[in-house]
DNA sequence: ACGGAAGTCTGTACGCCGTACATAATACGG
DNA sequence: CCGTATTATGTACGGCGTACAGACTTCCGT
């Protein structure tokens, strides 16, 4: 992961640092970011290899090293830039619910426009400007609700690891297209032998109310709704005291 | 991904075709298969390559390719079989909320022994007698709720998604012990500045009740309170219908 | 004006990875 | 006992991240 020093540095001033001395440099770790994201948006992240990145820039591999420590650190760099990019409105006049929506909704276009992003991890998140101003904006969609500091925070913890749960399966289900159409006809052979009866019944209730084994809009849609109910229960219980 | 008739072959019939003619084999479906978890229990996925399993069993990498078509194949064979040994117990006279928190817990316990299996792709599950298993069970303790069938599949949906969510992040907190101490006072540098007030005093409360940044338990405990809260406010709408 | 320091760029190389392909070794059916 | 089916091996290719050494360019201090 590099020093961690030289990491916040570039999180937080990517283009610090007048360099008197020495050649002038040809690139700049926004590009190197840039281009990055642009790859990964493109072809996915698996497209994304300092070889390809380097590429893509003209330039040879190494030189890649001059503005970003590795590779895991250059990720890190394009998660916190498209965190800075996003779109945030807030809705102060707006009932609780419908602000916690809208905050799962942003997260939900984000994750639209950069799918990569949610295979990130977003547990030792990039501690930079995108990060810190999306968590504040997101904080303040709690305000109101009644709940402490420290629930607040898990309650957002709640809600974005589920839209990102969400945006992990729904990129998963957009590759795996065709899939069932290959391996249900091997599977039928297995299956209709009267061991799983609920899983035969429901699997295909399922399937074909969503006219596909996986529909990640109504996972979507269900699962937001039993968040915001069970956030809502949490609230109601706060606001009594 | 290989031909998937193969796949299906191998999930359900591991040790099948009684082979006639030819060399005996060394090595099993199976022992490959059991090989792949030990290594990634001790050591995680990243560990798993099909030159180390090979070399764990005394054998040139592409003996493998004898036994398994690739290593994606690999993969989706050791998830079935982890979930195929998973303990499951059904518990018909509980009430309905005991009975999905134990399935989560089972879930838990199930990433807590094999964290490497929170990572694997859950969208395009293994279609084995593991997964089979384990989805018949699970259904059954949605019985009496209610729910129908295409409801009855999103919420168990929703619950796993849930729990393997948190138990990613979980997996990201363990190998990221230490990262906040180091990383704290370079970070002090930039935050203190009135630019995130909010996110200041959160970030600082949830910290300090948790003694860590983030703690799995706790996240765990909070959302698992409000999965269950959210799919009891659908419960008892379906139930007065 | 110029030599050295500091910074940027490049080429080569190492040890990994998954796996395609050709070949050798083994064991049974006829 | 030969042919055939099956398993095991060795070699090789193209990818990966990046360590390291050296070349090139620019500015500072003298």
């Amino acid at each position: 992961m590099a020093e961690a020093r030289r990491t916040i540095d570039l999180l937080w001033f990517p283009e610090a640092g007048e360099k008197r001395r020495g050649r002038r440099p040809g690139l700049s770790v926004s590009r190197v970011v840039e281009t990055g994201i642009a790859l990964a948006d493109a072809e996915g992240l698996e497209a994304v290899s300092m070889r390809r990145v380097a590429q893509e820039l003209g330039v040879v591999p190494m030189t890649l090293y001059t503005y970003v420590p590795d590779k895991a650190t250059l990720l890190e760099l394009m998660l916190d830039r498209v965190y800075l990019a996003m779109t945030r409105v807030d809705r102060p006049d707006e009932p609780w619910r419908d602000r916690l929506a809208a905050i799962a909704e942003e997260n939900r276009r984000l994750y639209a426009e950069h799918p990569w992003a949610a295979d990130l991890p977003a547990g030792r998140p990039p501690l930079g400007p995108g990060l810190m101003a999306k968590y504040e904006h997101e904080l303040t969609a709690f305000a109101g609700c009644g709940l402490d500091d420290v629930a607040t925070d898990a309650a957002l913890t709640f809600l974005l690891g589920f839209v990102q749960s969400s945006a992990r399966t729904a990129a998963e289900a957009r590759d795996d297209a065709g899939w069932w159409e290959v391996n249900g006809p091997a599977l039928a052979v297995v299956l209709d032998e009267q061991a799983y009866p609920t899983a035969a019944r429901v699997g295909a209730a399922a399937g074909e109310a969503q006219g596909a084994a996986i529909n990640p809009d109504h996972a979507y849609a269900f699962g937001l709704d039993r968040v915001l109910d069970g956030l809502g229960v949490l609230i109601a219980t706060q606001r009594a005291d």
